[in-house]
Order: structure tokens, then sequence, then C-alpha cells
DNA sequence: GCAGTAAATGATATGACATAACATTTCAAG
DNA sequence: CTTGAAATGTTATGTCATATCATTTACTGC
């Protein structure tokens, strides 16, 4: 393992490749080890969600597929994607509508996202929102968390400084 | 001040009619101090919200501006939540598609939000994500937060323990 | 192998959330 | 009073998501 996986993958040039490829293996291996079924449709859709490496709405994943020659309903896409996101092969961006392919295959997490609001590119980052504030609220309201959205929006480095382009 | 403004509001019991009192007397003052127009519609909505004291979809909320005697299509509710939630006063709760009253009115804040998956109810907390993992993950990055969104999914008090109802 | 069952997929229809565009009204400033 | 900017009303449309049922696939026990 490089030193690159604790790095936030989204703003920075990389092999598309190896990542494709990496996030497929994992997927395939996790997917073997739970005795999770990852269908044709559904590893298409971390494909194509690997090879974009950026939120994609359902919408144009559907497209996608049709490209390559499965259904075009939405059904066919959301199931796809419920499947994936209940496995944690992919997230969803509450804030976008739209899911990416999860930057830290087969680390449990619970994620972070970086989203410009230029540009769209998504980071993944790790958070830890139980042990902040919201943590304390929690406990003191007697709250049980089970999951958490966290998203930042604002500017990426690349929009910041567009001469890094 | 009492001690209960720094409680998360939404899960106790509390004073409605105060409750509403309040808040629209912030944001009667508030906007006179900023310049702003609190109109008819914008003041109705934030008046709706307050008084549910709940998540409400924008199509709910279009339904009771009828009932109120005002105009019926989305825009209408769109153009004023838009309105209160740039100000402060509304936030969106991303994860449920929905708006609520803002809990702290008048303090500035990051708000982090509490969302039941049985009964929908919603708890507005306050968060600092710019000072967690998340902080230092944009700054290693160079990504500039502008806003960011925290809502966790839970189970309430109320739906933990059936016997506190 | 083959029947029975559960899971996954395909396809139709519909529901829920959100905005573009333009006409009309309101309101404060000159 | 008029003029320009902001707000509102209205129509139409775009985008995101799911309920439902028919069909196919694939695992299980006989």
């Amino acid at each position: 393992m490089s030193a690159e996986t604790t790095t936030p993958v989204g703003f920075e040039e990389h092999d598309h490749k190896t990542c494709v490829a990496q996030g497929l293996a994992s997927a395939d291996e996790s997917c073997v080890e739970k005795g999770l079924r990852l269908t044709p449709v559904r590893r298409k859709v971390l494909e194509l969600l690997l090879r974009e490496h950026r939120a994609l709405g359902a919408y144009a994943i559907l497209d996608l597929l049709r490209d390559a020659g499965f259904g075009s309903q939405p059904p066919v896409a959301y199931r796809a994607l419920d499947f994936l996101a209940e496995n944690g092969f992919v997230h969803k961006i509450e804030r976008l509508n739209a899911f990416v392919a999860c930057a830290h295959p087969g680390e449990s997490h619970s994620p972070a996202f970086m989203i410009c609001r230029k540009c769209d590119a998504v980071a993944e980052a790790h958070s830890t929102p139980a042990k902040g504030a919201l943590g304390d609220a929690a406990r003191a309201a007697g709250f049980q968390i089970e999951k958490t959205v966290v998203e930042a929006e604002g500017i990426c480095p690349s929009c910041v400084d567009p001469a890094s382009i």
C-alpha cells in the first residue's frame, strides 16, 4: 500500500487504469468473501463510476449502461446503485443527487466529501463525525447515530489557482 | 437565554407558541438589520416551518401556502425557501430533500442534523467540521471549504425507547 | 437432470423534487 | 409620477426516484 492511499483522491493526477482495475479487483474479492453477487450490471456500473471517476447521476449512468447493451430503464441503474452503495463500493453524494465510486475500497470508513462548486469534482476523505460536536450532541440527546453524511462544498485546488490546471 | 438553547431541539417537548413567536421575531429583527425584505410569502413559509417544527418538502409547504391564500405553483415555495435558506432562517436537509426552520436563530453556526429514520424527526446541533479530519484533509488537498452539510441518520430517543413517548 | 424457490432483471407507469422563462405586480428612489 | 429593480404569479418542462408486475437466472434439494 502506497502513501497515496491516505491522500484524498479526486483532485490529483493518477493512473486511471490502475484505479479501475484495483477497484474492480477489490470488489470482486470482497463479494466472494461476503457471498455477494457482483452481477454483470452491478460490475458494469462500478466500472463506469471508477472509469469516470467523478460523480454521475443515475440517468447518466443509465445512458452508459444502454451503450454497453444493458437495460435502459431507471430501475436498472437504481438497483445496481443500491446494491453497490449498501455494500460500500459506491457512495451517494446527497448534495448532487449523484454517485461516485468509493476511493478507499476495502477500508472501513465513514466517508466525507469535498465538492467543488465550480467544476463538480469530488474528493473523498475520512471523517470522524461521532467524535466531535455532533457526537457529543447525539449522546446528550440520546440519539443513536447509524450513518453520517458529511459533504463540504467549496473550491478545489485547480479552480482556486487556475495556473495549476 | 435559558440553558435550553444549547440543547438540540426536535426530540423534546417544548412550547410551540414561544418557538414560533421567537423565530419570527428573530427573523423580523434580523431582516431589518440587514435590509432584507421578509415579505408575506417568505414570512408565511417561515411561520409554517416553525409551526410544524419538522422537515417539510417543498410541495407540502406549497399545499399549506395554497390553504393560506398564496400562489400554489412550485416556484412560489422554492423562491421563498431559497431566500430563507440563503439568510439562515431555514436549512435544507439534503438527505430528505426537505426543509426545517433554523433551531438556533440569530446564532452564527454550521448546523448538523440528527434525522430519525423511523419517525423522520429532525434535531439541529452545532458542528465544527473544519476542525476535525475533514478540515485536515481539506487543508492538505488545498480545498477551500465554504459550506458543509452534516447529517446523521439514526434512531431518536423516542423511537429507541417507545416507553418514553 | 429437474422441480421448486429466491434473487435479479426487464419494462411500464407514475410519483416526487426542482427550475427555466416570461408576464405582472409591488415598491422604493429620483 | 416615472422608472428601474425586486418580488410574485403562472405555464411549461426538466430531473431524480420508485411502485408494480412479468420474465429470466441461478441456487437448492430431490
